[in-house]
DNA sequence: ACCGATCTTATACGAAAGTCTAGCAGACTA
DNA sequence: TAGTCTGCTAGACTTTCGTATAAGATCGGT
């Protein structure tokens, strides 16, 4: 079982790899960013599976996780993500990930899911599906209506409210309004204090 | 050598515990979020070292650091965060820690460190020390001049140009002006997106 | 001494954000 | 059926932001 691992944070690189070697007899290469994971790629061939954080230099939202599953010849390629919006690892999936890994998994279930997904499997959490379908993903956002949620991620993309109103189908006004309940809800004083309290929560 | 790991991350939590264990002969305690890493505190005594991962519920930033120190009876209390800055690392310090430990640490480095705070001494990265006085951090800040860092700042706590001007005793018409080229540098299209795409890049 | 870069202040105007008041629809209760 | 609560919408108004243009001050370096 021949595993391209590739995540910038050393710390994680190294146990989990420690950890799929000793405990599940894989093979792993693991490299620190995008570019050297490519290079990888085309010196060693295909790999059973491809491990892509979403946070690492050079991945740029799911642009990495494209060119990585041209490069390793139809063979699989997941994303590992730390924070994990489920919004992200729909996206994921629909470009063609083989998988979706949030690091809040267990080290025996990724083992697991690796030797799923080495075999071809399609691999989701559990979790994942059924949030998407029922809980409320976050504390947060469980205090906020749905129109609220849309503003709020347009906060977070620096729209202005007109922008926000074109793409609602709604009046300038109205967000405005929306904007001013966030800013309440999020105890925050104006729109980019109440995108940044989103942001580190995790949200988007 | 007795250690209390805190972090939610599953993935990150077992690799480093089966680790530590495997490596370094270290008896650990494993726990998702402070509340139940204050529970261990208190039922299984002092440890000889107590890891909190920075980005965890019920930490609060570095509140949760103060409470730990106080419940590990003297003994050291060390921050693991994924993303780090400089500044976080050198708040934890003066808040009491033991010691302050990037992901993007590898992992014999890790367990090195960690014998060392386990013997009561101090540990800082010395990538982080050099980060202090020379290298840019970040790509970013160093196309950005010292004053438009400060607006930056200003920019991601959410305070408006009139305050950001007060704090940096300015007038409101310069604060605008840097605005203005921050968001050029930063390509944005106004405050809010300038100020997420710094918390993107790990900036504050 | 000159040049260029950075930082500063000023005036002014259009655009966007934020505040206030008020009306309307659906849901739930009595 | 009326009452009430919550979420959504709207118009008018004030404040803040963003932009343009101009110009003085300071500092380091060819």
């Amino acid at each position: 079982m021949r595993i391209l691992l590739a995540d910038d944070h050393d710390m994680v690189r190294d146990t989990i790899s420690a950890y799929l070697t000793s405990e599940g007899g894989a093979e792993i290469t693991a490299t620190t960013d995008l570019h050297r994971a490519m290079q990888e790629l085309e010196d060693q061939g295909p790999f059973d599976l491809v491990l892509l954080d979403y946070n690492m230099p050079g991945m740029n939202g799911l642009d990495g996780l494209q060119r990585a599953l041209k490069a390793n010849g139809g063979r699989g390629v997941a994303i590992l993500s730390g924070s994990a919006p489920t919004r992200t690892a729909q996206d994921a999936l629909d470009a063609g990930a083989i998988g979706f890994i949030p690091k809040t998994m267990g080290a025996q279930s990724l083992l697991n899911a690796v030797r799923f997904m080495s075999a071809g499997e399609i691999y989701v959490p559990v979790e994942l599906m059924r949030e998407e379908a029922s809980a409320p993903a976050h504390p947060l956002l469980a205090q906020l209506s749905p129109r609220e949620i849309e503003v709020l991620s347009g906060l977070c993309q620096g729209q202005s409210n007109k922008e926000i109103a074109r793409d609602l189908n709604l009046q300038e006004v109205t967000i405005k309004l929306h904007v001013r309940t966030l800013c309440r809800k999020l105890d925050a004083k104006n729109r980019t204090q109440a995108a940044m309290t989103a942001k580190e929560a995790g949200l988007f």
